[in-house]
DNA sequence: CCGGTTTACTGAACCGGTTTACCGACCGAA
DNA sequence: TTCGGTCGGTAAACCGGTTCAGTAAACCGG
């Protein structure tokens, strides 16, 4: 393959004059131009990328780092940020971490390498200070979704609190008083933000009567599974509403519900999160809070080539993207009085 | 940063030893190694990946071009094809061509620039000679899914054909002589082939008596809804079952049926393709024939890594992964003789 | 003690760009 | 005639690895 050197050659200039003149830094006369420009079409020269990313010190690129690739959530926010990447000319490498730390760790280790200008991040376990550590030292890093407290970068979120008291809001005025949220651990943001704004949204229509369960897991279709089992085997003492409160969680409770006869929402009301996936096409279409997830990615982006790293001393700015409440059938008016 | 020069310095030895001791091609003594050993620790030496790229002249990196990222069929592709590359210690660099001709070519552009060692291309219209003669010269690259007909490189299929038969003759065996085929437009393979089966299903089992409609179009809701569209407004005419070739035109499809008071599998009856999404809690469950997508993405990067460049002058192999027909609620036995 | 082998390394070229610093020719003005 | 400035470039260092082709010293058998 051709190189610049040859290319050089053929249009009896130096390298130097042919680097300059195609990134722009040299004005050159039409003759000359234009010899140069012959010579790179004869050759069919490209000019090698790894040359140029080593003399320039950066790489074009941006990592991705998510859980699974494959959940209508994460892929979605995959796309919309690799439509941003590619509008300003980036690559995106993309990284499954499966949830694993010493994979979130051996990744951030790439961004060192130089593999990446920036990172954006997504985990969805409780972070811990060793992770933080490599964050806060990897290079330009955004954190999204799921909160790594001690990383000192920039975070965008959904607004957690805002979709918890929707949802709570939302059933207690249509007369619950008997609720289960399902999902998330207290470690983690996500989770607990949206157990604290359901609390307030229940508490403020339905006060004190109100009582509020809560089956804490992972956001997996099994975790779904497993406190809908819980759930139906309780017979009579259950909760006449559940907050599920990821799509994978409402699938796997879906699932065990359609079994088990009872139906929704006759016999328990259902308000899910997320809402990537289809789910008006579900038996019956699913009430949902809805995350801004395309936002999400394009203004992850835009945060992490944005962002000045600390010019004083304070922590980058938190940012919150608004969700909405989507109506449709799993929510009824209780009939049993739990 | 330190790099190898400063690691040679402290330890007392040559780049070179460094170097060749960090690859495996040298033995040293305990005390050389040792010596090596803390001096990256202590300078918190990390290898840079450009030097060693443009050195080595290969990128670790493998490039995947599908039309859209945030479909459930892709995206599962994609985390499959993830998982792969890092089994194998291999970058993944990820584009979304949204199908346009123009960023397939840019894209191919990038493979010529080193930027990876190969290409997973996966398109999703039919595609023409300008095309094929890009990914004939792009490097390795393997094609995936849907046809390029001129490429001359390996390619790996599901297959259509038999999963067309499958869906043909479970709706001709289960009494339906009339139907309709949606999707794909001959040019494609995915298309034409699982037509072929289908027709020749149905006519296997219910001989010259069975008529076969076609709505020809893309993979996309829209398609599938105003397929669904035209066939609501047939009244009486109207085929007594479907064939739905996507998940997305399934999902288009319903979503007008369940709005036109047509029953599922009352009035119609409708098998789906793909069955990536979540169908089977769709309302009715939707008897689909099933992609091994994950085994898709993992056999592409096979054979794109195992490949050998033409030994002789013969075309590269094409291969086809099995399909699965999946029986859930969506067939019954045709009520209207139409 | 000599020649050959092994051990333990090394110098320098090379990958292919970018960039700094500088140079010679020509032109117009003083 | 000479000085300064613009035009049209260029030589060479640099980015940070890999690797070919050796070499110096130790060892060892005869």
């Amino acid at each position: 393959m051709a190189n610049l050197q040859d290319v050089a050659q053929r249009a009896k200039v130096s390298k130097t004059t042919v680097s300059r003149y195609l990134n722009g830094s040299l004005e050159l006369p039409k003759r000359t131009a234009e010899a140069i420009d012959t010579a790179i079409r004869e050759l069919d020269y490209v000019p090698n990328a790894h040359a140029r990313r080593l003399s320039l010190g950066r790489s074009e690129t941006i990592a991705l780092m998510v859980p699974d690739i494959s959940t209508p959530f994460f892929s979605t926010f995959v796309a919309s940020v690799e439509a941003e990447a590619d509008r300003r000319n980036l690559s995106l490498s993309l990284h499954a971490t499966l949830n694993r730390r010493e994979r979130e760790i051996s990744y951030l280790d790439h961004i060192r390498q130089g593999r990446a200008d920036g990172l954006i991040f997504i985990t969805n376990h409780a972070g811990d200070a060793a992770l933080a550590d490599k964050i806060n030292t990897a290079g330009p890093c955004v954190v999204v979704d799921e909160d790594v407290p001690a990383a000192r970068v920039p975070k965008l979120f959904c607004d957690n609190e805002a979709g918890g008291y929707a949802a709570g809001r939302h059933l207690a005025e249509i007369g619950h008083r008997h609720f289960l949220f399902i999902g998330g651990v207290d470690e983690m943001i996500s989770g607990a933000r949206r157990h604290a704004g359901f609390l307030r949204g229940v508490h403020e229509v339905a006060g004190e009567a109100a009582r509020v369960e809560r089956a804490c897991g992972p956001y997996t279709f099994e975790a779904g599974r497993s406190a809908a089992r819980a759930f139906v085997a309780r017979g009579d003492t259950r909760p006449t509403a559940i907050f599920a409160t990821s799509d994978e969680l409402l699938i796997g409770l879906y699932e065990v519900l359609r079994d088990s006869g009872l139906s929704v929402p006759r016999d328990v009301s259902i308000v899910g999160f997320d809402d990537v996936g289809p789910l008006h096409l579900f038996a019956p279409a699913v009430t949902a809070v809805r995350q801004p997830v395309r936002e999400l990615g394009k203004r992850a982006l835009e945060l992490l080539l944005d962002h000045k790293p600390e010019e004083d001393g304070t922590l980058p700015q938190e940012e919150l993207l608004p969700v909405t409440l989507i109506e449709r059938d799993s929510v009824a008016p209780p009939i049993r009085s739990a």
